[in-house]
DNA sequence: CGTTTTTGACCTGCGC
DNA sequence: GCGCAGGTCAAAAACG
């Protein structure tokens, strides 16, 4: 099932995914581009304990200590990585040794689902304890790319959606590419005059 | 009809 | 060892 891709060479330092680039980051509002959301008031989130949150520490949270927090927000394989590598720590093949790095950030928004450019499909949906919302798991729908991520909306603030990606995509980004091409190709027919 | 979502079952790690 | 919680699988259903 899982295809070793723990080998591949990170393709950039880019994180994997658009826009969230430099934590803590607080993403207001992120909305499909084809969606008429009322814009939200950009909006400074208070701390969240991101090292519990991305090394999949139970309670992950909405409850507890996760106000008490820390900067770490990206993981990169690093030190931090501790928990997610015994997370991992799996003899069946669907389990990864995993370093792979881990991104999360927060979005005030109405969906659930932030249009970030890739294709996702969810392959899972779990209720989580201590929280009224379920979270749901997604993979990257590239055939080459192993990327997933993680969408939960917060029970404490409901206007909150807690975003964790895991995992570099190895492709370009589809939307990306899609409004690129016809400027390209309007490019190159310029430079031919 | 191909793709995506839903959802219950299963697997693993962790705390007690 | 047992129960709980998180993460994933996979068959069936839903969708376009």
């Amino acid at each position: 099932m899982d295809q070793g891709q723990d080998q591949t060479p990170l393709p950039s330092p880019t994180p994997p995914f658009f826009p969230p680039l430099n934590p803590p980051y607080v993403f207001t509002p992120s909305l499909p581009s084809s969606s008429l959301h009322p814009p939200l008031e950009p909006q400074i989130l208070p701390d969240i304990d991101w090292v519990s949150l991305l090394s999949g520490q139970p309670g992950l949270g909405e409850n507890g200590p996760m106000l008490e927090s820390t900067s770490v927000i990206a993981h990169n394989g690093g030190e931090e990585d501790k928990g997610i590598k015994e997370n991992n720590k799996r003899k069946g093949s669907r389990m990864k040794k995993a370093t792979r790095p881990r991104f999360a950030f927060q979005t005030r928004s109405a969906d659930d689902i932030l249009d970030d450019g890739y294709r996702w499909r969810k392959y899972g949906q779990k209720a989580v304890k201590n929280s009224i919302y379920p979270r749901s798991y997604y993979r990257c729908t590239h055939h080459t790319c192993n990327v997933k991520k993680q969408v939960q909306r917060l029970s404490k603030d409901t206007s909150i959606v807690v975003t964790t990606y895991e995992g570099i995509h190895n492709h370009p980004c589809e939307k990306l590419m899609e409004t690129l091409t016809p400027l390209l190709k309007q490019m190159q027919f310029l430079a031919r005059f």
